[in-house]
DNA sequence: CTGAAAGCGCTTACAG
DNA sequence: CTGAAAGCGCTTACAG
């Protein structure tokens, strides 16, 4: 906050010109009490002095940076990218800048985090928060984006309907034994996806759920999901929670000699970066990042405003949830008994 | 930065204590003018208080925001995580907030996120340029992270050095017909990489480069790469510049019914987080992103005490490349050319 | 060891 | 329409 890198502040601008810095402040911030020309003149040599105002001389009489904060659970996350890109273009829009904090680990690093911010002078913070963290009392504003279901939630993706539409989907397509892929039980976006797909694929569908965390911790990470076996027991369809799963399930069918879409479907979630790329192409579900992002920046500036520096920050209440899209793709299709047989030996021949 | 939301400043603290600012001011900066006791009474009533420094009162006397801004060209791109989780990591470590900015789209996004960062008061950024973008005339002090073989690179993994182990690890495997995939023929770090990988695999290797990109102008975005029929015609390993195109090769070839790696091998680059989970393993190449970082702000840091507030700022000169280390995964196997031969003719039934 | 004073650059009532 | 003055919170010589 150097400012004047470049040299010039006001003082040098309004001694160059032979009139106040007051006035030289106002006609900059265009508040209209300087005349038409006076204020050209300032701009001028404003531009001419190559003047960057000092956010420091602003913030510190005005109480306000014009800075937020973002708080992420995991920057490395394959999912944060679109999160972080959409709120810095928002705050952008919003005319702030965002700084970043990275709560990885432990929920004693977020809390960290958060007060690293707030030394910082942010005028508030958006945060994803750990899984299964309460963010409470913090000198700020804060808007919070997780899953409908959580308590003090602010803004975020209808996962539930999300779940719902690749239900649907999948049972529109006639399938009607599905394994649902998850990680992690206690995630309240996990399961509220989970509910959705049950829900979407209707109660004349079997549905059982492979839970991974579980399943790594009893046979090690990275062990196979055992996803041949399963079409082979009758399941003609994979409904996983995250993208990342789906490609586990589908490299893994592959290798396995299971042909998708023929002999088994795959779905994913959130549409992350080699959704498209993989063959076949996974089907998934989109969040509008973008959306949520405004809707987390809106809130929050309001929120900002309304405080107009108080002694106590807060929570922003909750406010809304935000559709997803369902993009179909070449992994997931119609459920067909006859090919899905026949292909049971092929599969057999590959897979030893 | 408002700074005391929590309402104390230094005012507030000592007249509670009945001493001037400036003594609170030494006491609490520790610089040892004032005598252990006071010290000591001073820092308890500041934590009672809830005392926090306001950084736009620091700022404007010292001249110092304590923030540096970090340019990424695409926030979305699966690798910039890992930078920007290392670069906040590093920055934090060494006393600074990061302020992020995404030059997404074209140069004078780049140009704008900049100016938009100094605005804001950073003391110096670190950038990850846009493809052939030359960071000149910026108003700080910048650590450009790209490629040994830009000019102005200030430090960066040795991309050619990666290249070169996964091409020795081919070569020692055996393989001899290797297919390198890239996308854009106009990136240094992608030629770095090429270059690395066939001087690897040594001069008795046949390589050819499929350039996706090209391919796909020609036969539109998601087109099939041809990676089944270059088996066929005698490859028998794909070495990709990213796990991204790592990863549709691989899939391309099990859909089509090739077995990796008894029939064909698949290398990546990056180590990103797919690699460890696609069935079979992606074997691959990392950079040390911590220690990139690390060297980043740290020559950033240095020029920034160094320059100590001069009119004029610039760029950091060339300091490093930072080793990669290889991670042999089960995606790579020995070129087998009975085996190959053997599975050639069930990849054909399978195929179509 | 402690304090009084000045000043970083800005904005905002308040006078004129 | 324009200007003089005060003050945001801090740190840093300088005196004592």
């Amino acid at each position: 906050m150097t400012s004047g890198r470049a040299g010039a502040n006001l003082a040098a601008i309004a001694s160059a010109l032979g009139v106040s810095a007051a006035t030289v402040s106002n006609a900059l911030s265009g508040k209209g009490r300087v005349s038409t020309e006076l204020s050209e003149k300032i701009r001028v040599k404003a531009e001419e002095l190559g003047y960057v105002p000092s956010i420091a001389g602003r913030a510190l009489r005005t109480g306000r940076s014009g800075v937020v904060g973002l708080v992420l659970p995991d920057i490395a996350n394959p999912l944060f990218p679109q999160i972080a890109q959409a709120i810095e273009k928002a705050a952008d829009a919003a005319g702030y800048g965002v700084l970043i904090a990275d709560s990885h680990g432990n929920v004693a690093k977020q809390t960290q985090a958060i007060n690293r911010l707030i030394e910082r002078g942010v005028e508030g913070m958006v945060v994803v928060p750990r899984r299964g963290t309460r963010i409470g009392n913090v000198d700020c504003p804060v808007a919070v984006i997780d899953s409908p279901s959580t308590p003090g939630n602010t803004v975020s993706a209808d996962h539930w309907d999300g779940g719902f539409q690749i239900g649907r989907h999948l049972a529109e397509l006639g399938h009607r034994n599905v394994v649902i892929i998850g990680n992690n039980p206690d995630s309240n976006v996990q399961n509220d996806r989970i509910g959705g797909i049950r829900s979407g694929l209707g109660s004349s569908a079997q549905t059982q759920t492979l839970w991974i965390a579980s399943l790594e911790k009893r046979n090690g990470a990275g062990c196979p999901l055992g996803v041949a076996q399963k079409v082979m027991q009758g399941s003609t369809a994979f409904a996983a929670v995250s993208d990342l799963h789906a490609l586990r399930a589908l490299t893994e069918l592959q290798r396995d000699g299971i042909n998708v879409p023929e002999q088994a479907s795959v779905t994913g979630f959130d549409d992350l970066i080699w959704a498209p790329v993989v063959t076949p192409a996974l089907t998934t579900v989109r969040m509008d990042m973008a959306k949520i992002a405004d809707l987390a920046i809106t809130a929050l500036v309001r929120s900002i405003d309304a405080e107009d520096r108080p002694l106590s920050g807060g929570v922003v209440a909750d406010i809304s949830k935000v559709a997803m899209e369902l993009i179909v793709r070449r992994s997931c299709g119609p459920n067909n008994k006859k090919q899905a047989a026949n292909t049971t030996s092929t599969a057999g021949e590959l897979a030893s």
